[in-house]
DNA sequence: TGTCGCCATATTTTT
DNA sequence: TATGGCGACA
């Protein structure tokens, strides 16, 4: 392969980071730089250039996709496969580490990740054996404080508790630890917080890694937290070189321990260069001046001006609707328009701030028909009925999994109550064992009532028989089995609608998910079994169908980073709303929001619509918001204002009177709304309200011709009365 | 064991 | 406003 293929087509910055001689390196990238090509021509040169094995390179990313998407690349710039090469989220990595010294690390051969879901019900679990009231200390808020901590790297011991509060916390925290490590189960922040301890802990291990992992690449470095930082430190040790690509600009994820500053610190402890990607291949002129001039408001920054060859492109419109019912039809018949004017549906994205806001829109896509794919959500593996029939293969394969246990004992229905089990936790905990084997002893006893104890027998031999009769059996025949023979399958197919079919859909798809699951080769897994229980937990089942239908994408701003698509709408850009209230609070909030903001605008290629709403329900209560600031940070040149003004015919107190209305958008044909109300011409509306007074009036009016129950807050320019 | 009604609750999310 | 969780009840 010519080496220079590796550096043609690239701008003058990109070549200079893919050929830099061998050095800890920092890439500032832009939104749009390029950075992902940047990664994978520098993973190109290295081997070709450097003559690095494949064997040498370590690239993190943080989502399976991005690696995936890395590894796609390099195998393609490469022209093939590359074996040896470790690409993967921080996660995939760390347990890859786990699985092959498992021993080292204490745990089980069979340990098991529990998500977050999972670590909640353990957790509620706990506190009911603690005798701590959930009410006051929810499962969820005490997940995230172990979580938060061991993030931090803390362990129970290095916990200073001060408060009562804290030290609550503290206790569930020891407890909770105790119940997995007795459980053999990790939850995703132990996964980084345990290879981390045991690299320190085995320095032959650590050596080992160090001295075969000589170039690191980290991708999304903004979004590293302590103990991600504190491991890739550990791993580069004195020798190796890492080139970290990251955006302090797009750290949106200060919320969940990410820390911006692991850059500056990067600086430092790896003595590294800089090297600025600012040119962008994706978005207009405008459309970058106005996202510079945004971020410029933030005061912590490294500095960095976007800019590109390409045309300036159309203003920024920005749409001040009446409601969030406006709102949505605007953004409809703009996409309608979008459609007609003949581009895809799919070119066009929807972004929120939360996902609640996501309903309104949808009802008005789905009143406008037009497809729509919503991000997020519930994934595959996440599911009530997926997980149930995972449960039973955890529990087959490793008894101790109180959280499996828990989860099947009595699903589907076998007559094992809360008082049976509740005798069981207590023999567990007394004599601090497993559940599973606790379940036995109970049943040695004879404590039981003769109903109980049948159930109990049942459910063991069940779990027993499973066990033995799926040893032999391919991954796709021990799930069909378990979840057969286990009855879950039929409780789902006796449960009614069409909530009851999709149930019974998702567990066959499961059962084809095994077939096609193939094992990793490189990894240290004991049984196909095992390796596709980790990949349930840690890949949670992206790639499900309709990916690929023609449809609107809608998302919030969140899961947007990474993507791009030619037409944008923000909406529900609002103070309160984005900014979020909550975001006042803290300090430094405010700047992530506004990095939001960034990351948002900066998905769009040719054309970026924002609006607000002058009112809006929200908790079933009518508020006003007043425009974004963030608006008021846009330049005026690179923003097209829409907005309908209503012209009152006299002043008016309240009762009827005539309106009329212009808008900006009048000349747009396509403008469903804006004709409606334009033809209607608003001819009488009743005022139903009316505050304040001069040129700050608002009123508030109920046209019923305009639509049944439709609400409108006007500014009334009471001057041009 | 399932259902009803009451109550609190209400960002952002990947692994 | 809607939703979900929980306790009470049949």
């Amino acid at each position: 392969m010519d080496v220079s293929e590796l550096i043609d087509g690239l701008n003058e910055k990109q070549r200079e980071a893919v050929a830099a001689p061998l050095s800890n390196m920092l890439v500032l990238a832009g939104a749009g730089s390029g950075k992902t090509r940047v990664l994978v021509h520098r993973i190109a040169w290295l081997m070709q250039v450097e003559h690095a094995s494949a064997y040498s390179i370590f690239a993190v990313t943080f989502t399976n996709k991005a690696a995936k998407e890395m590894r796609t690349r390099v195998e393609e710039t490469l022209r093939s496969p590359v074996g040896g090469m470790w690409i993967g989220t921080f996660h995939g990595l760390s347990h890859r580490i786990l699985r092959a010294h498992h021993r080292e690390a204490k745990l089980p051969e069979a340990f098991q990740i529990l998500d977050s879901d999972d670590q909640v019900r353990m957790i509620r679990r706990l506190l009911k054996a603690m005798n701590i009231d959930e009410k006051k200390w929810p499962a969820k808020q005490i997940a995230w404080y172990i979580s938060a901590r061991k993030d931090e790297g803390q362990r129970p011991k290095d916990i200073q508790a001060y408060d009562v509060n804290e030290q609550l916390l503290l206790r569930v925290y020891t407890a909770y630890q105790d119940a997995c490590d007795r459980a053999g189960l990790v939850d995703f922040a132990e996964i980084l917080l345990r290879c981390y301890e045991l690299l320190c802990q085995q320095p032959t291990l650590l050596r080992h890694y160090q001295q075969r992992f000589r170039h690191m690449l980290v991708d999304e470095f903004q979004d590293t937290n302590s103990i991600q930082y504190q491991w890739l430190k550990l791993l580069a040790g004195n020798e190796n070189n890492m080139m970290i690509v990251g955006d302090d600009d797009q750290s949106i994820y200060g919320w969940r321990g990410a820390k911006v500053e692991n850059i500056k610190r990067f600086l430092d402890d790896f003595s590294a260069q800089t090297i600025r990607l600012e040119q962008n291949y994706r978005s207009t002129a405008i459309i970058l001046k106005a996202s510079n001039a945004l971020i410029q408001n933030n005061a912590e920054r490294m500095g960095k001006s976007l800019w590109t060859e390409g045309d300036q492109g159309e203003p920024i419109s920005i749409y001040a609707a009446f409601n969030e019912l406006d709102e949505s039809r605007f953004v409809v018949s703009k996409i309608r328009s979008w459609l007609n004017s003949g581009n895809a549906l799919q070119d066009c994205a929807i972004l929120y701030r939360n996902n609640a806001q996501s309903r309104v829109l949808e009802e008005a896509l789905l009143q406008e028909g037009l497809k729509y794919r919503i991000y997020g959500g519930m994934r595959f593996f996440e599911r009530q009925e997926i997980k149930d029939a995972l449960a039973y293969l955890r529990l087959i394969s490793n008894r101790q999994d109180d959280a499996a246990f828990e989860r099947v004992i009595n699903t589907p229905a076998r007559g094992i109550g809360d008082k049976t089990l509740s005798h069981i936790r207590d023999c567990a905990r007394n004599e601090s064992m497993p559940l599973w084997y606790a379940a036995k002893a109970v049943l040695e006893q004879k404590h039981l009532a003769g109903r109980a104890a049948t159930a109990i027998a049942r459910f063991i031999e069940l779990v027993e028989q499973l066990d033995d009769k799926i040893t032999e059996l391919e991954l796709s025949e021990q799930a069909k089995t378990t979840i057969e023979g286990s009855g879950l399958m039929a409780m789902y197919q006796a449960e009614k609608g069409e909530k009851g079919r999709a149930r019974v859909e998702n567990l066959e798809e499961l059962i084809s998910a095994c077939g096609q699951y193939e094992l990793p080769i490189d990894e240290d897994f004991s049984s196909p079994l095992q390796g596709f229980l980790a990949y349930t937990s840690l890949e949670s089942g992206e790639g499900q169908a309709d990916e690929h239908e023609d449809a609107v994408q809608m998302m919030t701003l969140h899961s947007a980073k990474g993507l791009e698509f030619p037409l944008v709408f923000m909406v529900g850009v609002e103070e309160g709303m984005f900014p979020s209230q909550q975001s006042h609070e803290e300090s430094g909030r405010l700047e992530e929001e506004r990095r939001l903001c960034y990351v948002g605008m900066t998905r769009a290629m040719d054309k970026l619509y924002i609006s607000h709403a002058e009112s809006r329900r929200l908790y079933g209560q009518e508020k006003h918001h007043s425009p974004s600031r963030f608006l008021r940070e846009l330049p005026e040149e690179c923003i097209e204002e829409i907005r309908i003004k209503t012209q009152v015919s006299r002043p008016v107190n309240s009762g009827r009177f005539s309106a009329s209305v212009t808008h900006a958008a009048f000349e747009d044909s396509g403008y469903n709304l804006g004709e409606r109300v334009l033809h209607a011409k608003f001819g009488a509306g009743t005022v139903l309200n009316y505050e304040g007074s001069g040129a700050q009036s608002r009123i508030q009016v109920n046209f019923d011709d305009v639509g049944s129950k439709w609400l409108v807050t006007a500014y009334a320019r009471l001057q041009s009365l």
